[in-house]
DNA sequence: TTGACATGAAACCAAATGGTGTCATATAAT
DNA sequence: ATTATATGACACCATTTGGTTTCATGTCAA
């Protein structure tokens, strides 16, 4: 039961790119919703909704639901642990900067101990 | 000190969206370097290259400094702490569904107590 | 000063993107 | 049976994007 293959030409990055895409993103997580209901929260037709949700589904952020005549759509985080993972890479430099900042912001007393060093922009 | 203001048109979601510019993100972290030398690690022109490099600039993502006749890049990781505020949003989700597969999972031998309110997918 | 190198800027192009409106189809309600 | 609703599929369009090549300019080296 697991999924078959991803196989989807949009990934996470693109998917989460689009402002619009986004909030659906965030519309989506606290309840599953129609689209009608969906498209109802934006300011364009419900086809490019549809379309918006479409690229999310292919990116494997949300899950759609089929009940009677509509297609349920909520989210689905998982993809977005491949972004955490991406971003959690650059930590280190953010904490680098950080320690760098730290060390020019103490050492304000002693300010032409080879400042240049620090190399702070 | 601080950023006079972004101003920017382009947005951190948009810039890392794109293959190119998270590699070159990854390239610059280690090292400031000149855009000749990074366009080599391309198989694009160098116009091209440096194009993506003034995008992720206008992000705020590589700073650019000017040494003599060439203009050399680094990383500044520091909007992506934006990234990292918009995915923390999320984490109580997946945490959700973590905790919902972990339930299933645990039940498997008291199969039929009220299964489908986990309603995993 | 003459030439080589590093880069930015501009003009151009094909393809992708984000929108639109119309139509067909499946389901629900009268 | 007929009508209304929900949606997907198309065809279409303007703008953006990601790439190209060419040219101008500033800087370093002989």
């Amino acid at each position: 039961m697991g999924a078959p293959s991803p196989s989807s030409k949009h990934d996470v990055f693109q998917a989460i790119a689009d402002p619009t895409r986004r909030k659906l993103l965030s519309l989506l997580g606290d309840r599953e919703m129609p689209v009608t209901a969906i498209s109802g929260h934006f300011p364009m037709s419900r086809t490019a909704v549809s379309k918006h949700l479409h690229i999310l589904a292919d990116a494997g952020l949300v899950k759609e639901r089929k009940v009677g005549r509509e297609t349920r759509y909520r989210l689905d985080p998982e993809p977005l642990l491949e972004l955490k993972r991406w971003l959690s890479y650059y930590e280190r430099f953010w904490e680098n900067k950080m320690a760098a900042l730290k060390h020019y912001v103490e050492s304000e007393d002693s300010k032409d101990t080879d400042a240049n060093k620090t190399d702070i922009q």
